[in-house]
DNA sequence: CGGAAGCTTGATATAAGTCAAGATCCGTGG
DNA sequence: CCACGGATCTTGACTTATATCAAGCTTCCG
C-alpha cells in the first residue's frame, strides 16, 4: 500500500500497485514523481484497455477533484512515488491554491482532449499509425515535463502494455515496431526510446 | 449560420451546418433542445471520426466554460434547435448561476467518463460489440432525458454517421445492423429505434 | 544459476475492408 | 401530383490487415 495519508505526503507504490481501485472515493488527488501509471478496463474475459497513462509530473487523476468517486482503476506500470494532495486542499479559494485549482483544470482539459485524439487513432488508424501517434504523444509529453534529453527519454511500458494502449496484439506490436526500427524512426531497447526526427514520425502518425 | 448573439438566445442550424469551428473561440455553450450534433476529426485523407455526440437535452460542449478554443469542430447531424448560454453568465458566483455550473461540471464529469469507455471498446472490442455498445449508450442517454417511449425512440443517424462513430466502414455497419435485426435485437428503421431487451443488447456489448 | 517475464519470429486463420452494383427512399422542381 | 436525381441502404465477391497459435530466444532479478 501507499504511505499514510497526510496532507502532500509523498507515497510510493510498487508496480502494479494500485493508486486507486474502481468504484473507491479518492479524497487526494496525486502528482507522480516519478515513475508511470496507467488508468484502465478489464473487460470480463480478460480483455484490457488502457485508458490513459500518468507520466512523471503528470496529476492522477485531475477530475477527482470534481467527483471522488474512481470509475478506472489505476495502477503504476513502475516502481513508483507521487505527492498526494489532499482535494479539499484545492478547492479553497484562497491565492494561492487557486493557481492549483487553475492547473488542475488544465489537466483536466488535456486530458479530454488527448483523449479525443485517441478515440481517433483507435477508430480510424492502421496498426503503424496508431503506435506512431502514441510514440510521439510520449515523446512530446515528456518533453514537456523536461525530461527529454538529446532526443531520448524513458520508456518503461513492456510491450503488453504498449499493445494494451494502442490496440493492438502484443504478436502485431512487435511487427510494427520492427518495422519502425528498421526503417530508423525510432530507437526503443531497455526502457528507453530515443526518436532521430520527431517530425517524421509525426508524418506518419497521420495528421 | 445560427441567429444573432444575445444572451440565451435560441438558434438553429441546419443539417450539417457548424455549431463551432476548429480553432475559433467560443463565448457561449449550447444546450440542445431538438435535433442532434456531433464533435469530430477529420484526417487529411478524408477518413472522419466522431468524438462525441450530442443528443437533445445535452450541453455542448461544457468544456468551453474552461478553455473556449475550440479543439474538435461541431456540426449538427439533423435540424436542430439549442438554447446559447454565454459562458460569463455561468462563471458568476451567484447562487442560481453555481446551480448551472454544477451541472456543466457534472456533464464534462459525464463526457470524460464516456470518452473512456468509447476508448475501451474501440480499442478491444469487436464489430457486433462496439454497435451494441453505441446502441445502448444512445438509448440509456435518450432515456434519463426523458426521450424514450415504450422502448422505442429517435435515431436520426445515417449508418455512415453511425459508421464513423464505432470506427466501421458503412458496409460492415450495414451487415452488423442486420444480422442484430435479425436477432431481433434491434428494430431500426426511418429515423427510429426500438430496443425490445436493453438487458440483451448490453450482455452482448461486453461488460 | 535458475526461472519467470518479456521479446521475436513463423505459419495460419479470421474479422473487417474494398470494390461494385443494384435497390430504396425522399426532397425538389416542373 | 408526378418524375427525376441524389442520398442512403443493401448485398455479393474478393482482398487484406490484424489476430491467433506455437515455439524458441533473451534478459534480468532473486
Amino acid at each position: 500500500m501507499g504511505n499514510e495519508h497526510e496532507p502532500n505526503d509523498v507515497c510510493s507504490f510498487r508496480r502494479h500497485e494500485y493508486l486507486a481501485r474502481e468504484g473507491e472515493m479518492q479524497d487526494r488527488i496525486y502528482r507522480l514523481e516519478e515513475g508511470w501509471a496507467c488508468s484502465y478496463r478489464l473487460l470480463s474475459d480478460g480483455r484490457r484497455q488502457i485508458v490513459s497513462l500518468f507520466l512523471p509530473g503528470d496529476f492522477c487523476e485531475p477530475q477527482w477533484v470534481l467527483s471522488q468517486r474512481v470509475v478506472h482503476p489505476v495502477i503504476a506500470l513502475t516502481q513508483l512515488s507521487a505527492q498526494a494532495i489532499p482535494v479539499q486542499e484545492i478547492d479553497r479559494g484562497r491565492a494561492a491554491e487557486a493557481e492549483g485549482l487553475k492547473s488542475i483544470f488544465n489537466a483536466m482539459l488535456q486530458a479530454l482532449n488527448r483523449q479525443a485524439e485517441w478515440i481517433v487513432s483507435l477508430g480510424c488508424k492502421t496498426a503503424t499509425e496508431r503506435v506512431c501517434s502514441l510514440i510521439c504523444d510520449i515523446f512530446t509529453r515528456m518533453r514537456a515535463n523536461d525530461l527529454v534529453a538529446g532526443n531520448g527519454c524513458a520508456m518503461p511500458l513492456t510491450q503488453y502494455d504498449l499493445a494494451d494502449t494502442v490496440g493492438l496484439t502484443p504478436v502485431h506490436l512487435n511487427r510494427v515496431l520492427k518495422t519502425l526500427r528498421a526503417r530508423g524512426l525510432i530507437e526503443l531497447k531497455s526502457r528507453s526510446l530515443r526518436v532521430p526526427d520527431l517530425d517524421a514520425l509525426k508524418r506518419i502518425a497521420a495528421a
